[in-house]
Parts: C-alpha cells; sequence; structure tokens
DNA sequence: TCATCGGCATACCTGCAAGGTATCCAAATA
DNA sequence: TATTTGGATACCTTGCAGGTATGCCGATGA
C-alpha cells in the first residue's frame, strides 16, 4: 500500500533532480532514500527516473506521477490546518482569485468585503495573479471563484459567467498634448504609440482594442508590452506611450498618468467575469456567485 | 508527519462508525486501530470521535476531517494507475515541431491527428519553426520529436529518418505565359526570375534546387530570397518570379499563384524527415515514431 | 588512456513505530 | 447485580525506515 513518505520523497527528489542533495534536503541519509525510490518504482511497476551520471531526471511516466503525487502530498497537508479550524467551529474557506486589472475593481472590493461580513466565520483567500494562472488554479482546486476580464485558453469544465461591463479611457502622460481634452475619439489617437499588456493565450482585451483600432481606420503603434495590464500604466508614466484601460483603473492614481473619456468607440468595453468550477457546488461557491450576480444586476439597473 | 495509514484507519472507522468492526475489516486487531486513532487526534490536536456506549460517531470537526482524508486517500489509490497508464504511453506530454514547409503536408497533420485521437491523455505541443532552431530545440529537450525538411547544421545526437519524398511543382504567378502548361521542364525555366527561401545553414533544398538547375543546363537568376519557404508564395503571387516548391504546398491555395506540375527533373523531391533525439527511448516518443514510420511505409507502397 | 571524482546502488546493521495478545473498564442491557 | 459489548491500557514482538561502509559506473581532465 502506498504512503505518504514515499510520495513525499518521490517530489523532492523530482524536485531537486539528484538523489544525493534531496537526501539532504530531508534530512536523511542518500541509500534510503534510493531505496525508497526503488521501492516506489517496484510498487508502481513504472520506472520514474533515468538515472544520468550526475543526477537523476524523471521519465515521461515519472513527470505524470510527480505531478500527481505533489497534488496529494499538498492536500495531505492541509488536512492539519482543515481540522483545527474545523475544531474553531469556522464554516469553511473560500479562495478566490482576481486578474491585476480586477483588483482595483470597486465591484470586486465590495463584494469580498460584504461577503466577508456577512460570514465572520468563513476564511477568505485572496490571489492576484493574471487570467491564465487563475484558469489553472481554479482546475486545480486552488482556487474556488476568480474575477477574470478574458476568457482565455481551455475553460472546459469552468462556468464563466459575465457580472459587468466597463467603459474604457485613455491613458495619457501628463502633460501630453491630448490630455487636456475632456473626451477622445479612438481616430484622435491614430499617430500615438500604443503599450499594451502582452496577449493573452486567448482572445482577450488586446484584441478587442485592436479591433476597434482598426474599426475606427488606423493600426495602432505598439511600443512597447507589459505583462499586466496595471504595468503598462508605468510604461505610459515614463511616457512609452498611450494606452487603453478599463475606468476603473483610474483608481490606481498613478502619477504622471492621466485619464481622459473615450467618445463613441462602442462595442469598446471591459468585462468583468466570474469564473467556477462547473462541479462545484458547495454552499459557499454557490452563495458567493449568487451574491456577485445579484449585486451586478443591481450595478447594471443603476447605471 | 501525517502518514496515509492512519488517514484510511480514519476513513474506515468512520463508515464503521465502529472500532472493532473497522479494525476487522482492515484486517488488525482492535487495539492498534485504537491507538493509532488517537494518535491522530493528538497529532491533529483535535477530537476526532465521540465514543458512545456501542461505537463511535465523528465529531462535527470530524466529519470535516473524514472528507478531507477521504479526499487525499481516494487520490493516492488513483496514483498507481495513473502510473500504469502513464508508462502504456496514455498520458504525458509531447511537443512536435514542423517546418513552415512540413505544416502543409498532410501526412504531417494527419499523423499528429491520429496520435491526439488514440492517446487523448496525452498534452501535445506543437510548434512551427526552421529546421536550424527546430534541431536546437530538440537539443535543448523543448521538443520531442520534429518534421523537418532538410538535414540542415549539426545533428550529432539526433536521429534522422526519412518518411515520404514529394515530387516537387512550378509555382507561377497567375496569368504567367507558362500557366497554362500542364507539364514543365527545368530548362523551360531558364529565362525566369526565381525566388528562393533563405538557404538555411546547411544542405537544403535550396541546394538541391540548384544542382537540378545546373543539371538541366543553366544557372537560376535568383530574384529575392524569404525566410520561409512558404512566404516564397506571397512573392510568386506579387509576381517577383517563379519558384519551385514542394507539391503539398498547393494546398495553401494562394490567390494568384497557379501550380504546374514538373516533367522530369528526377532526384528533384522533397523530402520529409523525422528527427529525434537519438537517447531518447521514451515510450511516447517510440509511439509516434514507430507509427509516423508505418503511416510513412503504407503511404509509399500506396503511391 | 589512466586517474580521479561525483553520484547512484548494494550490503548489512540498528532502532522505532506499528501490530499483536492479554486484560481492564465503563456503560448498556436483562 | 450479572452479563455483554466495545473501547482503552499495558506490554511484548516484528517489520520497515534509516544509518554506515563500500561498490560501481560514467564523465571529466591531465
Amino acid at each position: 500500500m502506498i504512503e505518504l513518505r514515499r510520495l513525499r520523497y518521490l517530489v523532492t527528489v523530482a524536485d531537486e533532480g539528484h538523489v544525493t542533495r534531496a537526501a539532504e534536503r530531508l534530512g536523511i541519509a542518500q541509500p534510503p532514500l534510493t531505496r525508497q525510490i526503488r521501492l516506489l518504482e517496484a510498487e508502481l511497476g513504472v520506472t520514474l527516473f533515468e538515472r544520468l551520471p550526475r543526477g537523476v531526471r524523471p521519465t515521461e511516466a515519472g513527470r505524470v506521477v510527480v505531478e500527481a503525487a505533489r497534488d496529494v502530498v499538498a492536500r495531505a497537508e492541509r488536512i492539519k490546518e482543515i481540522a483545527t479550524r474545523a475544531a474553531r467551529g469556522e464554516q469553511g474557506r473560500l479562495a478566490i482569485g482576481y486578474t491585476s486589472s480586477a483588483a482595483f475593481h470597486p465591484f470586486v472590493t465590495q463584494q469580498i468585503r460584504a461577503f466577508r461580513k456577512a460570514r465572520p466565520g468563513v476564511l477568505l483567500e485572496l490571489a492576484e495573479d493574471g487570467t491564465p494562472e487563475l484558469v489553472k488554479a481554479l482546475k486545480d482546486e486552488r482556487l474556488d471563484a476568480a474575477f477574470i476580464r478574458s476568457t482565455s485558453t481551455d475553460v472546459a469544465g469552468l462556468a464563466i459567467e459575465p457580472l459587468l461591463e466597463e467603459k474604457m479611457v485613455v491613458a495619457l502622460p501628463a502633460g501630453h498634448r491630448l490630455a487636456r481634452e475632456s473626451k477622445l475619439t479612438l481616430a484622435e489617437l491614430a499617430e500615438e504609440t500604443f503599450v499594451f499588456y502582452r496577449r493573452p493565450t486567448g482572445p482577450g482585451l488586446y484584441d478587442a482594442i485592436m479591433a476597434a483600432c482598426l474599426a475606427a481606420g488606423f493600426s495602432p503603434a505598439v511600443g512597447q508590452e507589459a505583462p499586466r495590464l496595471s504595468s503598462t500604466l508605468s510604461l505610459v508614466a515614463s511616457g512609452l506611450g498611450v494606452t487603453l484601460t478599463p475606468a476603473s483603473m483610474q483608481r490606481m492614481n498613478v502619477e504622471d498618468v492621466q485619464f481622459v473619456r473615450l467618445k463613441g468607440a462602442k462595442g469598446l468595453v471591459a468585462p468583468l467575469l466570474l469564473a467556477t468550477r462547473r462541479r462545484d457546488r458547495s454552499t459557499l461557491v454557490e452563495a458567493f456567485r449568487r451574491e456577485a450576480k445579484a449585486a451586478a444586476l443591481k450595478t447594471n439597473v443603476a447605471a
């Protein structure tokens, strides 16, 4: 019968790529570790590592098994925490993620605050990351819900629900010749250099902006790309170009960036989406979803 | 450090509601089981069971922990199955590359599609690039196999295996004076300007074409070079010259390009090769190689 | 090409924790 | 109050993880 110790050893060896170093990290000697790995291989009936002259390397099958083992080990580690929390009578735990651009959206912070207030017994865990990473974390059950801005890659098994649509605004370096306007059309930006956040692996804001510019009769000159929507603003502040961002980003209050409303770029909106696991019908997630959708509806009616 | 044995015991006791019966089911005596449960309680710092006059009952916290334990145990049990499946090549990851000209070859797409269908558990990663880049990626283990057209630079450590040989066709701008012929000889192209894709760092199609032209009694006038075989076609479409391409490129269906069969240029063929790492004897790569070679053999016999 | 080294494998011993047996004890029947 | 049921305790036994010593193989370098 397979035991956790072996799996922990397996993961460590895979991480180190080196039995001796892994043994060191585990605080045991090398020979027992070698033996444990071999016993595990015998038990699974699979060669997990190629033995190289220097170190070891997981075989193809090894990689797959290591990932599964990592998952099991991580879940086992969490049990202790689950136990103490359950003993304290806490009603559960909800891990919520959001893309960096959603982090500044008042709706998101408002929802999280309201949920925390209504359920003080629930431990909220928050994480900020890129949409593809959030999607992966949802699938791996490291997250229970995520506010995202685009439907990125492979979302099979996830429920993606639109909450809000947000207007876009133009972000300009302070003192830019257009910064004194109260409204701008896309066409007025035709001569500008744009900075963008890196195109995600799926259709996203990037493509929508591109399409809108083309519709306005120009192809934007892209100066530099940034890994996060939020970091484009520092590029704008540095004068490397202009960009379009969701209106809520104005709250970031970056020095040397001025925002101007965008006029007549219909269809150019930043959606705010809520992603959950389709299978996951746990009470907490369900409540969070329900409340978020209700609040979104109210916001949309008010607007 | 928490171990799976304890978790298994915990789940069994919870299921039976009875330490003695659980012990029986586990094939151990009752006292050790009692002790293991108490040790687990001590480790987690939580009382998991209420001791009743007849049997035991999980506490509130106990129920939560039991569910978490059940999940971990189930996942651990699955690891063995995951391992055997991975060893059989039903799971894992395979990164395949192809040169842009091979990308349009029906054989290549067919092989990849068939492999994906036969092994849905395998994550296929595809990359299109030039032959030298593919060779480098193979050596760096960013790729596991690559369809290439020529044996480029330094292929030490790689196994290069011929799969197919493909006829060449003449690509002409639409409306070209020779475009109405049904067949052309090389000699008939002696007065034409040629466009070529850039010569790779090793011997390739370029040299084969050059040699064939020389054998036909002329040295081709080279008009412009393109970085990819596929982009030569747009040059042809723009009327910058004619070129010779593998027959499968006809599928690209470029507007303003017409293809004419080539007559009597024996030896002028575009090989399709499969490159793998010589050392790499992983199940997945091996299976892919085997199936590609088998399919190639069948295709050659049919042709 | 031979010496050296780095690093996994093998052999064999040791100690601890899981398992076994015997027995106790508390509460629920009768 | 006697009996039964089932978990707890005490104490012995054993198997498996861990330790030390050493072998062996391939890679590197003089």
